[in-house]
DNA sequence: CGTTGTGTTGAGCCGAATCAACCCCGGTGG
DNA sequence: CCACCGGGGTTGATTCGGCTCAACACAACG
């Protein structure tokens, strides 16, 4: 509300990781500005290339500004699961041990920006940037919530429900980074994506998007999606009885009544 | 190798976690004896019964000792997924933060039974036990990787696929708690159970494991599974090729060449 | 003994995959 | 300017994996 209507200075780049993560745990001023000052080092992908390998140590910690991603993996056959989206405001490295393998590769989806979080992540791992542990932790923790959800939808969610409800996730996920509103948000994924993502063909997910669209509860247009009808939305897919959305709805408790 | 050959003493209870601890790093003389200890206090559930609760708080650590029981959530509806399966040498409630809430419930599939790892958790976090703090870790960075391989299993792979998959991953994670050989492993799941994880329909179920059973590749006898052909189920499966197989296969790596 | 839980089997249906066109649109280059 | 792409989306026809429904077998148990 405050500044959508300004987006003035063409907007801090930082803008969506500085409300994930104030959404998260109020974040000190000290700590907002750290945030803005990580703006210096930019770091893009195109669309299609590797950030991280699958079995690849840990990587430079980094703050994503722009683009979405997905992190996957692709068996020997060409099939391939994706385990969830990265999306602008979302913090990537941050987990402590250095000397892991990622259990999965990260792979731009679209035009991809991040900046390099390494001053961050020094100031939080040495107990400087309270806030900014609290928020780190939190948002690792509702990373692991969408990965359980994710499951559910994989195993137990009919098509139909599946799109309901990863639509919804998507809508609340963007709209705390600042990006789209309750209705309406960016959705830059082709159909192959989609299918990839929620274990359906491309054909059967062209069929599910029609659907949805003919009943009016959704509408696609030119890389933006509307959620006509949220609370439809919401009691095909029991969305809100179960999983993350607590944690994300709890986060936009924290921001709202500021 | 040392100690199968002589279950002498009715064998410590303890067994299956210092195994399985043990695979993952080096444990000091010190660290196995404050395992040992930590078999004071036994604590048992009934099939059934719920350990953990989805959404409460973290609970005191144990270390599981004997029984099965799974991760789950509940749908309004009654339909359930299962993401993961709790065996015997796994840890519970180890990880750090105690404010958080369970992502999913812990229900006891059998009789179960843990001892309190309080004692061990405090050594642990004090920095005393070097050893067990890597162990732990890597236990936590494994149970990661196989919820992965989980959703692959339901994103991406058929009935078929599932089942081999899923039988590979059970008897690899049985051996090395020191249950079962390369071969054979206790398997006290009842045809829903493996639905409810495998995201399959119960008859379904039946039918794709008697398949596998008229094809040589398994055998099922009273609570025990046979893997005839290991080699068949992998290359069915790919199991090799992706996942938490690296971890496992990894973790008897430390353990054989001692 | 009935009862209950688990496994098994058959029949039929349906959700979703596959195969195969075809359209549209934004390049790109002759 | 137009012909030619290639990627994404759409559509129809057909197949098939897996589900539902329903019955039955069997063992464990009170």
């Amino acid at each position: 509300m405050m500044n959508r209507f300004k987006p003035r200075l063409a907007v801090w780049p930082v803008d969506p990781v500085l409300r994930k993560l104030n959404s998260l745990a109020k974040l000190s001023p000290d700590e907002e500005a750290l945030l803005r000052a990580a703006a210096e080092h930019r770091e893009r992908a195109a669309p299609g290339e590797e950030i991280i390998g699958e079995g690849q140590a840990a990587q430079r910690p980094r703050l994503v500004v722009a683009g979405w991603a997905a992190r996957q993996r692709v068996l020997p056959d060409g099939r391939r699961q994706i385990f969830s989206f990265v999306l602008p405001g979302d913090v990537l490295g941050f987990t402590a041990r250095p000397a892991t393998a990622s259990p999965w590769s990260v792979t731009a989806l679209t035009a991809f920006e991040t900046l390099d979080g390494q001053s961050v992540a020094e100031a939080v791992a040495a107990g400087r940037a309270p806030g900014l542990a609290v928020a780190v932790a939190a948002f690792e923790a509702q990373g692991a919530q969408l990965l359980l959800d994710q499951m559910v939808r994989l195993g137990q969610l009919t098509a139909y429900e599946r799109v309901a409800h990863f639509f919804l996730e998507l809508q609340r996920r963007l709209q705390v980074a600042g990006l789209g509103d309750s209705q309406r948000f960016p959705l830059p994924l082709t159909q192959e994506m989609l299918a990839d993502a929620l274990g359906l063909s491309i054909v059967h997910v062209n069929r599910t998007l029609q659907q949805l669209r003919r009943e009016g509860l959704i509408e696609l247009r030119s890389g933006v999606a509307i959620l006509l009808r949220p609370d439809m939305l919401s009691s095909i897919s029991d969305y809100d009885s179960v999983g993350a959305m607590r944690l994300l709805d709890a986060s936009q408790g924290v921001k709202r009544p500021a």
